[in-house]
DNA sequence: CGAATAGTTCGATGAAGATCGTACTACGAA
DNA sequence: TTCGTAGTACGATCTTCATCGAACTATTCG
């Protein structure tokens, strides 16, 4: 099985206004909150969406450029989770405040 | 000298992805900042900003709109203020993480 | 190899929104 | 009340972007 990380942003590289720009999105903002429950990632396929699948890459894309989220293939799965790390250490309480919103 | 608040949302009506979306625009971003940087208040017109008056009148209201600033009015002048309490209070850390990145 | 599966990319479309100039309102000062 | 200042509202324009369908890529399985 083949495993191969995506390209994304180093930690250097993340802006803030890409950040918030790609958090401000209602679908895009699902997707954090549910890699939120999934430390391990998930495949992108399995959350659930109101959109059609290349929407939904567009959006993982969108997430993964702007350094919110990690991916990495799995055979022909694609799994993805939070750059809590590097977000925690760039912006402390960014996502906690985020996530702890009222959904 | 009147004094008058401007209409905004009760924090109960507070949406975080309209304050993320608000936040992720640069010119929005620069305004905020300016804010933290004043707690007690700062005239619209004295930030500096590039773009025209009634362009910098369409962000304040969004931000306003979105719950992330409060407005009155103070004779001819408007003053402006971060909503902190508010924010910190929906959000815990969002906005001190936000604050925290380099500019 | 061929078929099936997971997901992407591309191009088009329509909607949202950032920007500006102009006209307008509100207030204070003379 | 007339003038100047601060700022808004409106309408137009231009850009960005969310969305989709269709074609494509990559991987696994038979």
């Amino acid at each position: 099985m083949t495993r191969k990380q995506l390209p994304q942003p180093d930690r250097a590289e993340i802006r803030v206004e890409a950040v918030l720009q790609a958090l401000g999105e209602p679908v895009r903002l699902q997707i954090v909150r549910a890699l939120a429950d999934a430390p391990e990632g998930i495949a992108c396929g399995e959350i659930e969406l109101p959109v059609t699948p290349s929407t939904r890459a567009h959006h993982l894309r969108t997430l993964r450029e702007a350094g919110v989220l990690t991916t990495h293939t799995e055979g022909t799965r694609r799994i993805s989770s939070l750059r809590r790390d590097d977000l925690d250490s760039l912006y402390p309480g960014l996502l906690t405040g985020v996530l702890s919103a009222a959904q």
